[in-house]
RNA sequence: CGGAGCGUAGCGCAGUCUGGUAGCGCACCUGAUUUGGGAUCAGGUGGUCGUAGGUUCAAAUCCUAUCGCUCCGACCA
């Protein structure tokens, strides 16, 4: 992409409203602008880097066997009367009464839409479990909004319903959610942390919180520094397998959120305690019978009787999940984004655009570089350095690629790293294969 | 919902107390000089001051209502 042709409205100055870091650059950056409170148009560059953390998600979530589907943003209020929770919920959801006066609810969540499709649709114990998920825009009506992205009133979120028969098939679900998550934010390039949670309105017996470490979280947490260094399973894990050993050797450690802090559990830990910030971005629950006991989500069992599901519930807050990664990796030049999730992998800076010299290099570079299937981000605007620098920092590609005409002379280019400012002169053709490996 | 505050150009703000018909910095446009880390000079575009009423010869400024947004608290992916 040339960023001459790009829509991306950067800003110098920090937008007043905005009071958290990750705010600020996303909307500095041009990755977001607000539409109304906690409601965000997601500009090119934030929706590129919100596909990735999607993708990622997506395919994690398909290695661990769950399957993907979509349900609808507005759902029927009739099957929240169903699960019971339609007064339950609050005025946290909103809800819009149609041309027929038909009561219906922007989903800000789906419990109730999955279990009615599967209590119509799966008819027979031989087709269990299942774990569905989708990704989809959700809506809560938050008494107050606020950090940006980070608590919206509309969110992308990713949530899967596990259906089983049993108690053990349903531990055995949380598990696979359990280690897929930990892949997730892995691969999105932070520490996330599992910690016991309480279930809160969506009630069950047992949950964990996946927490994210910044300096800027929200809350309060304490864990055993074990956990940062702990091995993530790797790809080739067998999901099939029991893998009750992983979730027991991640969940051996101390980890408490402030809520479930104990202080003689976490003297107990001693000088490996850690204490801080965290951003809650993923919730595992194992709830049981709680919808399929309401809503009669049943299938014939064995012998002909209806066997009720055992459920759970796995979300992970898309949009969340990138206000935590800035959060979690930014400087005072702007963001950091871990090669994964970054929208761009190189900046490609023409020091002195409208010489031919630096132009043709450019254009060659930049030419080769796509055809690699490197996603590159040139800037071939007629600005001076100092600007396309900072640009460049502020938006946080994790690798500049700069040309200048005195560097050509000697037949090297230079690659500066957004991480670590290192800077290394390289030729051209090696530099295309630092940048294509 | 309780408390606090703010709406004046794309962004950041001054002007409001004490009414006289809108200004600054950045951004943007034009030209020149520049060009290896956020350039300089000159000229310019852009706002019916959130909206609606009211008071007044005259309202960004005073009064009333209303909408929006932000921050603190209780709640949450």
């Amino acid at each position: 992409m040339r960023l001459s042709r790009y829509f991306m409205p950067t800003l110098k100055e920090n937008p007043v409203e905005a009071q958290i870091v990750s705010h600020r650059l996303m909307l500095r950056a041009g990755m977001i602008r607000q539409s109304s409170a906690g409601i965000y148009t997601w500009l090119p560059l934030g929706l590129r880097v919100l596909k990735k953390i999607e993708t990622i998600i997506r395919e994690e979530q398909d290695r661990a066997g769950a399957q993907e589907l979509l349900m609808p943003t507005l759902q029927p209020a009739d099957l929240w009367k169903d699960s019971g929770r339609y007064d339950a919920y609050g005025p946290e959801m909103l809800r819009i009464t149609d041309r027929h006066e038909r009561v219906l609810v922007y989903g800000p969540t789906a419990e109730e839409v999955i279990n009615d499709i599967v209590r119509n649709e799966l008819k027979s114990y031989k087709e269990a479990p299942k774990i569905l998920y989708n990704i989809q825009w959700k809506f809560r009506d938050e008494v107050r909004p606020r950090f940006g992205v980070m608590r919206g009133r509309e969110f992308l979120m990713k949530d899967a319903y596990s259906f089983d028969l049993t108690y053990e098939g349903a531990k055995h679900s949380y598990n696979k959610m359990f280690i897929a998550y930990l892949r997730t934010f892995a691969r999105c390039g932070v520490h996330a942390i599992p910690m016991k949670a309480s279930t809160g309105p969506i009630g069950g017996d047992l949950s964990h919180e996946f927490i994210v470490l910044a300096e800027t979280g929200e809350e309060q947490v304490y864990c055993d520094k074990g956990y940062l260094t702990m091995e993530i399973p790797d790809e080739n894990i067998d999901y099939d397998s029991d893998l009750e050993p992983i979730y027991q050797k991640w969940t051996s450690l101390y980890a408490a959120t402030e809520e479930k802090y104990d202080e003689a559990e976490a003297k107990a830990v001693g000088d490996n305690l850690l204490s801080a910030r965290g951003i809650e971005v993923g919730q595992v629950f194992y709830y049981g019978k709680k919808y399929s006991t309401p809503m009669n989500v049943a299938v014939a069992g064995e012998d002909g009787k209806p066997v009720l599901f055992e459920g759970g519930c796995y979300g992970i807050g898309v949009s969340r999940v990138m206000g935590a990664i800035i959060e979690a990796s930014h400087d005072d030049s702007g963001i950091i984004w871990p090669e994964s999730v970054a929208p761009f992998k190189v900046g490609l800076i023409n020091l002195t655009a409208g010489k031919e010299e630096t132009d043709k290099a450019c254009e060659e570079l930049y030419a080769k570089l796509q055809k690699a299937g490197v996603e590159v981000l040139y800037d071939d605007r007629d600005e001076r350095a100092g600007v396309k620098f900072s640009t460049m920092d502020l938006i946080g590609l994790p690798y500049q690629l700069i040309v200048g005409s005195r560097g050509l002379k000697n037949g090297v280019v230079e690659i500066k790293h957004r991480k670590t400012g290192e800077r290394q002169e390289l030729t051209p053709e090696a530099a295309i294969a630092f940048l294509t490996k």
